[in-house]
DNA sequence: TTGTAGGCGTTATCAT
DNA sequence: ATGATAACGCCTACAA
């Protein structure tokens, strides 16, 4: 005489119903907290749930809901640590709200491929949808697709108008400009990141706001892919012809990267050129010298999105952050204390 | 006149059918490539399909199949390079093999929290689990759960006996050592991980062994915490008795933080003190001096461990990899050239 | 407050 | 080779 859920099969809301001496139906509305329940018939529900440790399916739940509990995270960037810790940040939050999270990163960003992760990330049903894809086409292309499913963006331009969410990119980058002419240095280039990258964009036109408010001239910025490769040869090209005196990089990596080229140059920091970067990542403090940098909260971005995506999904009110404000971390690459 | 197709639902399988003039069944089988089905009416079929942009519903498949096509990552590890590298590359194999990935990150590593950690996937019915918590303890609590879904961990001693996938550790470590005593350094300090971590104590010993074969003397390990913050920390303090002449660091980022205090302390790496690190993170050869260190494939491990999962699911044979071999980067850190 | 009936979209089983 | 019918486990709607 085996009843069902001992013949291995997980115990299902019926077995519950059944131990519990009420119809299933009961047993859901305990699980759903339905208000009207008798409290006495509640707790017999909530004993036979324990007993069998029942726990519902949800697949089945899924199914008729149509809504998945859960949240996807369309990401661009290749394990970098921003955007790395942020998804961290949307995990452990998505998690305190009961919900999962499934990530797929994007390997290219043609239209075609975004469209077909956000098919993909709708086939799994997702509720919503974060987006760390700081490129300005995945931005269209989104924007574009009238997808049915909720999404929010993690980076943006600062420009009100944005659907995204993001530290205040231009913000920060006009601080550390200041703060090199505050510094006494004149003749500031700009280490930008690749062209369509919206945090490019917004570091630039800091950088540029900064330089133009204090009549200073500007250079044609040297493109860059966020690399310290990439720095550390931009490093070595500049050093031949040393016609400034500080470096803004959009990013530590490079600007790590761009110390080192120009330490192979000869060319000393800060005493011959002042180098600053963004970001402000872990190693940042460690380095020789030490580097002036952006600091950027990518956790709280994340809890941000989260909180505004949920908001969306369940139809409440937006809540509306402040646009995070970027704090200067001032070390030794700028100028020796 | 509305087909239900056309009221906003999605079309389900029973649309497609009566489109194709066949039972839902039909297609159902060539959903599933089933053997035998005419060709001609698996056109029609899939000619249906294409019209009304058709997609399973995987809720339905999951519910029915009690498989969800869907691979859990666990993680006990914020952020870091290593492990955030080997996520990705896991999540791209999953897709590649049709299985999309949810991610948990653990921020205790208590055996409850292990525990809810893997029920809470198991809700979620995923078909398999790889697990990145390096901590010794983790691994116990798994092999005890006696869980039902299949997994596979990605760090562990180089132990042959063991479940778990990784880089031969030990092998790097003495590598490493022996390069800094090939290097004539005689007394080698270990700035290890902290304890319960496998790789730390991989590492530890790799290096305990090269010291011994060498007959050199062995000094207690100083005990880290993987952070670039502590290695500078442990710079200052070592540099006070200096009776070592080089040190290895259990990863690059307390190396680059040893580097930062020995700086401070006025002691010259290489010159003075030969430091060495463990992985090769991306900033490691633009730090001054550029760090000597073991170089990890860490994608090519979570690239393994989705190959080594899917098999176990499917039942087939396990691809019997062979240890990952660790290649040494040997740059400044250690001796001038 | 509780129960009954029906359906969500798919696959499995047994017919034909 | 194809179809009819019955699950899968849950929720919504309505009835009692």
């Amino acid at each position: 005489m085996t009843s069902p859920s001992e013949r291995g099969r997980m115990p299902s809301i019926r077995d519950v119903a059944r131990l519990a001496e009420v119809s299933h139906q009961t047993v859901s509305r305990v699980l759903n907290d339905h208000p009207s329940i008798r409290p006495e018939t509640k707790a017999r529900v909530l004993d036979a749930i324990a007993v069998l440790d029942y726990r519902p399916n949800l697949a089945a739940r899924a199914l008729v809901t149509s809504k998945s509990q859960t949240l996807g995270v369309l990401s661009a960037t290749i394990g970098e640590f921003g955007p790395t810790s942020s998804i961290a940040a949307i995990e452990e939050a998505a998690r305190a709200e009961g919900y999962s999270v499934t990530t797929l990163n994007l390997t290219s960003t043609s239209p075609e491929d975004i469209g077909s992760a956000v098919r993909q990330l709708g086939r799994e049903h997702v509720d919503g949808i974060v987006v760390l894809a700081p490129q300005v086409r995945v931005f269209h292309v989104l924007r574009g697709m009238a997808s049915t499913v909720p999404f929010v963006t993690l980076q943006s331009a600062s420009g009100a108008d944005e659907i995204g969410l993001s530290a205040d990119q231009m913000a920060g980058a006009r601080l550390i400009t200041e703060h090199l002419i505050a510094l006494g240095r004149t003749e500031i280039l700009h280490l930008a990141g690749p062209q369509d990258w919206i945090e490019a964009e917004s570091r630039m036109r800091g950088y540029l706001d900064a330089l133009r408010e204090a009549d200073l001239p500007t250079f044609p910025p040297i493109r860059g892919d966020w690399t310290a490769d990439f720095g550390h040869f931009a490093g070595q090209e500049l050093a031949r012809r040393p016609d400034f005196t500080a470096v803004f990089a959009a990013n530590d990596l490079m600007a790590i990267g761009l110390m080192h080229g120009f330490r192979d140059a000869g060319l000393r920091v800060p005493e011959d050129v002042s180098v600053v970067g963004f970001d402000d990542i872990p190693v940042a403090a460690h380095v020789a010298p030490p580097l002036t940098t952006v600091h950027q909260d990518f956790s709280e971005l994340g809890r941000r999105a989260v909180a505004l995506l949920l908001a969306q999904i369940r139809g409440e009110v937006a809540p509306s952050f402040g646009a995070l404000a970027p704090v200067l971390r001032i070390r030794e690459s700028a100028v020796s204390r």
